[in-house]
DNA sequence: TCCTTACGCTACGACCCGTAGCGTAACTGT
DNA sequence: ACAGTTACGCTACGGGTCGTAGCGTAAGGA
């Protein structure tokens, strides 16, 4: 976010927060229309009824300000307890899917990694914002699955932790990748497919002992 | 490429192969310093010794440019036979990620896809210079293991298209994700756990049944 | 009321874009 | 050898975006 901790400035004109979410919503709406290397500030300042001015005095610049924008769409993902570890799994990559189907987070995603890869900075914020919130997904679900039984409660809490974010990685990474790079369709088929493939790997034998649908 | 079908022109001056090259490796060159946002045609045709209506001449822009300049990088990769599915898989992994610790395959490559969402032609572009062709890994890989007696021989050759598919977003997208969004190394350590997890998925009892290291 | 900060607006030099026009270079067929 | 054809380097151009500075005004706090 741009900082705007209450307590560093009490004097003065305070910051308009309509002007906050105009901006964001305007940033979104160019994506859309105009994709990422044709959205330029002052049409983001414009489309929000701002000063090009004021965008550059809470960001530092176009990669900052998408960041924002694109952020809080992630918070919508959600988890809701469908029985088992492997629906659990499915419903979350068809959430995953179709939020990347939306065009404002399949530009802005790719295109803030891309730019990060050469900004420590903005790479520590995508890290924040956006990745750690979303490994609370991971986590709930593998509890799911332990309360259930599916799973073996880990009692190392080093390797628990690693083992999260390696399946946080293949989960959102495939998907992205399905989406994105091969430009295929994650439909529900797809997204069956993967999970069995989760569960149970590649290995001999792991087409039998498939989980329950 | 850019077109160079030496059966539509024989007459005149021939295109320059020399400039051709001078202006693939300027492109890395400029990609690694610059970054994408900050890539210009000026540059790169300063850097490649030649005039930037050259580049017009045979790109259309940028995007192109790109693709074009990253996507010979991908046929460095191999697939050795290292005597087992676990340390193929692992082999490649750790080939894959040396890749993308490049800085011109990273910022390149999340770069042109992100462009891509908004360009039809330029996603079938990604498609066939890149995706399509390394997927071989996948099949060669796929094969082995079939011989060696690790895999069952699919019979449905839709079926086995299909699972070639998924494995490959699922390689790829996981060390993608590892290395460009969460921001971390892919390490020996690493590869071996994601090797193990696609093997053997993380259903029940499936860290017992590991297969031979 | 004074102080402080945010805002909208305008203007600016710097840079990059993509194209046009020109003269020259390289290669081909007769 | 010569004309025909295509690529090249170079220069110049209008159009657009960048990020900043300066100004007067608006909105809160002491």
């Amino acid at each position: 976010m741009s900082d705007s901790d209450p307590r560093t400035s009490r004097t003065g004109r305070p910051r308009s927060t309509e002007a906050d979410a105009a901006i964001l919503e305007a940033t979104r709406a160019s994506l859309v229309d105009l994709g990422w290397s044709k959205l330029t500030m002052g049409d983001v300042a414009t489309r929000a009824g701002v000063a090009k001015t004021t965008l550059y005095r809470r960001w530092a610049g176009k990669n900052e300000l998408v960041v924002d924008a694109v952020a809080v769409l992630f918070d919508e993902l959600e988890l809701p307890d469908r029985g088992s570890l492997a629906a659990d799994v499915q419903g979350v990559v068809l959430q995953f899917a179709a939020l990347l189907e939306r065009p404002e987070t399949r530009t802005a995603l790719m295109a803030v990694v891309a730019e990060s890869t050469r900004d420590e900075s903005l790479r520590m914020r995508i890290r924040d914002s956006i990745v750690e919130r979303q490994k609370r997904l991971v986590l709930e679900g593998r509890r799911r699955a332990q309360q259930r039984g599916e799973l073996p409660v880990e009692t190392d809490a080093v390797v628990a932790n690693r083992t999260a974010d390696l399946i946080f990685d293949v989960i959102a990474g495939a998907v992205v990748h399905r989406l994105l790079v091969s430009a295929e369709p994650v439909d529900t088929d797809w997204a069956r497919q993967f999970t069995l493939l989760l569960l149970s790997g590649l290995g001999p034998g792991a087409m039998e002992r498939r989980p329950g649908s």
